[in-house]
DNA sequence: AGCCATACGTCCGTGACGGACGTATGCTCG
DNA sequence: CGAGCATACGTCCGTCACGGACGTATGGCT
């Protein structure tokens, strides 16, 4: 039956960071500023949410830090690069479908303004 | 200005609340189990998170009380019906359209398995 | 009689959240 | 040249959401 379909609804925070590493790895700060682009400034995380979701993400394998780094002449040595795991991906794909079936659900009821 | 556009995410617990109070006026235990529904099994609330979200949302007066109660023959007396109230409505609006928005941008990227 | 569904609620431990603070480098502007 | 801000990491800790356990009660079914 191929489970998969994440029981386990995840926080925000995560979600969030899972969202922005699924367009290419990226270092912390820049996670949160890309968070908060996707969300055209509606979602703004605190360091302590953003450096304590990633230490939790890590010991849950969601994503990995990586070794892959840009040219040094655009580098910042004291930056560090995250990569979504294969089991990153798939708690993005399960939470992403529940957000879409909220959202087709909200659609059928009428509850918003189309758009 | 007409803010809306709430600037304040809701938790998940208060977002769901609200959603299933949209289709219609609910007592506490009818709105458990409408979520479970509404999420087909992958969002349960516990009573704690049910019965303290209420009381919290009551105070932020995004939901109220009705004394609107169905015919006395089907009613159930230990029953405390709430309706979503202006302000309760517009959070609701604003969340879904955070919502709406992770999924189109989701598409865009390409992260749905389109269905 | 026993059990489950219904229906309300409290209590309290666990843990997410997020701002304050700490450290450091480099750039820009007056 | 010094002040200030952006970048970039991280910890600390108070607050509060979460959610299961428990408590109370009624009614129906077996």
């Amino acid at each position: 039956m191929e489970n998969d379909q994440a029981p386990a609804p995840l926080t925000p925070a995560v979600f969030h960071i899972l969202f922005a590493l699924a367009s290419g790895d990226k270092h912390g700060y820049e996670i949160a500023k890309q968070v908060a682009e996707d969300s055209q400034g509606r979602v703004r995380m605190g360091t302590g949410t953003l450096y304590g979701s990633i230490k939790r993400m890590l010991a849950d394998a969601l994503i990995e830090e990586t070794e892959q780094r840009p040219a040094p002449d655009v580098d910042d040595e004291r930056r560090r690069y995250y990569q979504l795991t294969e089991q990153g991906h798939r708690a993005l794909r399960g939470e992403l479908a529940r957000y879409a079936q909220v959202v087709a659900v909200a659609r059928d009821r009428d509850l918003l303004a189309s758009a």
